[in-house]
DNA sequence: GTAGGTTAAAAAATCGATTATCTTGTCTAA
DNA sequence: TTAGACAAGATAATCGATTTTTTAACCTAC
């Protein structure tokens, strides 16, 4: 009865135009949990929620279940659901885990990705630099970053490792996105963003490893600075 | 209005008396993906689901969702839940990463673990072994098992580690419980158990870990039996 | 005979309302 | 004064029915 047209689809689909409703607030809720908008260890008032993200009440419930299974939210039998508290344990668990996990995966990138890999890593690091130079809104540069070091890693063979880098990215970028911009140490990360590339074109797997170590930690310390000044 | 009652709670309680609906089926359905009552690939019809574990619409989806953000069921927008399918790519991707994590854990928890996770792993480890001796139902085996490894690592000093090695086990022995019993090889596995709680709590960390690799590779062995017998 | 289109049936997703549980404030008895 | 009981309100969980989308069967035109 209503014209049907197949949705205009703005730009950058998120959930795509066949996107169910419970998939588009799952995105959205992620966006938001990873970016800081709720406080930690908050209760999550589930009927502002339904206003907030404009969903009736089972999808809004769905896209919370899958939260609390991936780890952005916990949730307790009969009294809904929290955001996960900030600790310092849990934060250095949590980059020891990127250490390991993103360095095993960057040496078996190196060994395995082929010349389409080496175009898209060249890509991916350019574009990220581009919406540096042009930081109009964050959140396009956030999108970038995550996608430059999804694709440094992506040929390593390994779905598994895959899944549980990017899980460990969402759970890391929920202490390093607690502050304001940092535009003096974000200099030099941003460096080490192309340098990684170089030594990953070059094949070195040792040197790579050793500066994605270092880019490791020193986010690290923007992560715990932001932390401790928490709010 | 009703006798409320704090329910009987019969033996040994999956999801706790105060458990809702959907945790419950959560827990049942995990076990039955896991065991294996599924087939591969497999569409699940809801309303036959329903029906199964007795509850309603709602609970039922809120358990498929968690148990699609934990990696057991394959969700797609508009058409439902799929089991996974099963491959040999994956399972050798699955036991190489239970390499990696489980002996990094391992080598932590020989580290870290106290007199009391001594106690409790060789009380682990005795229970394993009555089970198999009276081996009544391989439900009890299995979740003794799965029990012994959780303890073997559980002083590892990283949830999110040990987080991932459960998700890694429910995968892993998705192709492992595929057939029948295999008692043969079994017993040397049995053995293994015992003697990696011997170089544990001698604290032989290199030792440890290099017969928990033995014993992955023992385990992917089997599994892989079962695989290429599929079904 | 087959590609494309139409439609009926099936299944998935969502909604609105109901039921069960928890929470909070108030009262009473020691 | 305070621990415990109780009731009222708020919130979580679940149910039953509706809407939307997919699937499959059938038909038509080339």
């Amino acid at each position: 009865m209503n014209n049907s047209l197949p949705k205009p689809a703005t730009s950058a689909m998120p959930a795509g135009p066949a996107g169910t409703a419970s998939s588009r607030v799952f995105d959205h809720l992620r966006k938001d949990l990873v970016g800081g908008s709720f406080v930690a260890g908050e209760k999550l008032a589930i009927n502002a929620l339904k206003e907030r993200y404009q969903v009736g009440l089972s999808p809004l419930r769905e896209a919370l279940n899958k939260l609390a299974a991936y780890g952005l939210l916990i949730q307790e039998n009969q009294r809904g659901f929290r955001v996960p508290k900030l600790s310092r344990e849990e934060l250095d668990d949590i980059a020891h885990m990127r250490l390991e996990m993103e360095g095993m995966a960057l040496e078996r990138a190196i060994a395995h990705g082929d010349s389409k890999w080496e175009a898209e890593l060249l890509a991916a690091a350019h574009r990220l630099k581009r919406a540096d130079i042009t930081l109009d809104k964050g959140e396009e540069w956030e999108h970038l970053h995550t996608q430059f070091h999804r694709t440094l890693v992506a040929p390593c063979g390994s779905v598994w490792l895959l899944r549980f880098i990017e899980q460990l990215h969402d759970q890391f970028d929920r202490y390093r996105r607690l502050g304001p911009k940092m535009p003096t140490i974000r200099q030099e990360l941003d460096d080490q963003h192309h340098q990684l590339v170089e030594l990953a074109l070059q094949r070195d797997a040792k040197a790579a490893r050793a500066l994605l170590d270092d880019h490791i930690h020193k986010s690290y310390d923007v992560a715990l600075k932001r932390y401790q000044e928490h709010a």
